[in-house]
DNA sequence: GATGTCGATTGACGTGGATCAAACGGCTTT
DNA sequence: AAAGCCGTTTGATCCACGTCAATCGACATC
């Protein structure tokens, strides 16, 4: 259990084509013998602890990467020291994308609990996209999917109060929760109410002070990171009502 | 000068290898013999006056639009009805790439002013991006783009105030007008104040108020849909303070 | 078990921008 | 030239959220 053998059949059992979370990742759609061929594309991992960072901004991009385990978050930074969470980041995810117009990362991406990452070298995957038609079509449309999270995000910012944007917020997890097969009703945070409060646009006393409501409403209920959700329905209510 | 043959010729003109907006729009980077490539791609044009929708979202998605002359904005509708404008384009500019990922628009696009489009198939640009190694790359650095655009004006709308928002958005128009070889100090407002606001997240009172605030400082000079520029280093300063 | 640290909660107060409302100015229509 | 329509400007008031501050609670370290 611990020589030589063992650990790259470990590794082995680690590529794409038997990973669970390949119906979520890049190899979402493609056919088993197109995820075979990815098999040659990821060989390598990387693991982060905690409040690690997997790349900061204006490094050089030369590879995308997929959350295998763990949780991060993605911030900018503006010139004046100010910045902001612009997304976080769970199993099966690709972290990255930003980097590939300029060759460098536009944001910086930080481990929130002790993670694990796939590591998907660029020039490789133009090549093997280039050869396999639909790991070229998977891949536009998980940019455009990435285009239109940000709109909504955009649209969250715009015109939202504080209360919708944190009831949003907590619906958006729970569903990729569940479409990772964990509760839908019941998860841990891994950020600080600063770090959600900065992704909405919010201090952190107001998404407090939400969250106490909710509460207070029977919405959900909360004690630290803990969150279990008790009336989804009434969350999406929040979210629907007249401006 | 009015008979078919020119008629044709006029379009021959217009395809990509000799249009002048080649070096901002899909063609960046192509060598000649690349861009010649493009013309078997790019060959229907569309015209659309002022107010007319490109494309709704919820429609099918087939093509992406290049801005030949002419000005649009996109907006997201919400569920209840409220909206929002998640951007202007300007010569040059590729629209839909949204609508990649689930092969349908998610924004609505519409005409600020009677304009011209390129209507680029995709299902052909995947086709030659697959043929053409540089515009495979050319299109992901596109969509890359797009990307951190985006998270640009998530920063803006999460972390600015009214007036550097606005300020802000007075630089990239100018910015970008600029790239078009129009004048980086004086140009003509395609969208009304409540467009501008809707776009940044500010009521079009507020928008008005921080437009004659510039003016009273000096920095600008305003009249209607009329933007002059007189201090840019000023705007700028304005964005670069500290929180 | 005592101590220190960091994040979360809660209250009191201030303010930037929203809201409501009125008037104005540039266009188009006739 | 008159009338009407938008889009814009400006003022007065309101309120959601930010700011400032105190306390609390969870967890780690000694």
């Amino acid at each position: 259990m611990s020589n030589a053998k063992d650990i790259s059949i470990q590794q082995l059992k680690t590529v794409c084509s038997t990973c669970s979370l390949r119906e979520l990742c890049l190899p979402m759609g493609l056919s088993q013998d197109e995820v075979d061929q990815l098999d040659n594309l990821v060989y390598t991992r990387r693991r982060l602890k905690r409040g690690e960072s997997l790349y900061r901004a204006g490094d050089e991009f030369t590879s995308l990467n997929a959350v295998r385990t763990g949780f991060f978050k993605s911030t900018v930074v503006f010139e004046d020291g100010r910045d902001q969470v612009t997304g976080f980041h769970m199993p099966g995810e690709v972290m990255g994308l930003d980097g590939i117009g300029t060759e460098r990362h536009a944001v910086s991406t930080i481990a929130l609990e002790d993670s694990e990452v796939c590591i998907i070298p660029y020039s490789r995957l133009e090549e093997l996209s280039h050869e396999v038609r639909s790991l070229q079509n998977q891949f536009h449309r998980m940019m455009s999917r990435e285009i239109v999270r940000d709109q909504g995000v955009m649209m969250l910012l715009g015109t939202m109060r504080a209360e919708e944007r944190l009831a949003a917020f907590l619906l958006n997890l729970s569903q990729r929760f569940t479409a990772r097969g964990y509760s839908a009703s019941e998860f841990h945070l891994r950020m600080t109410r600063e770090e959600i409060g900065s992704y909405l646009g919010l201090k952190l006393e107001t998404v407090s002070r939400a969250f106490s409501k909710f509460q207070d409403q029977g919405l959900i209920a909360v004690q630290q990171k803990h969150v279990r959700i008790k009336d989804a329905e009434g969350l999406r209510k929040l979210l629907g009502r007249e401006a």
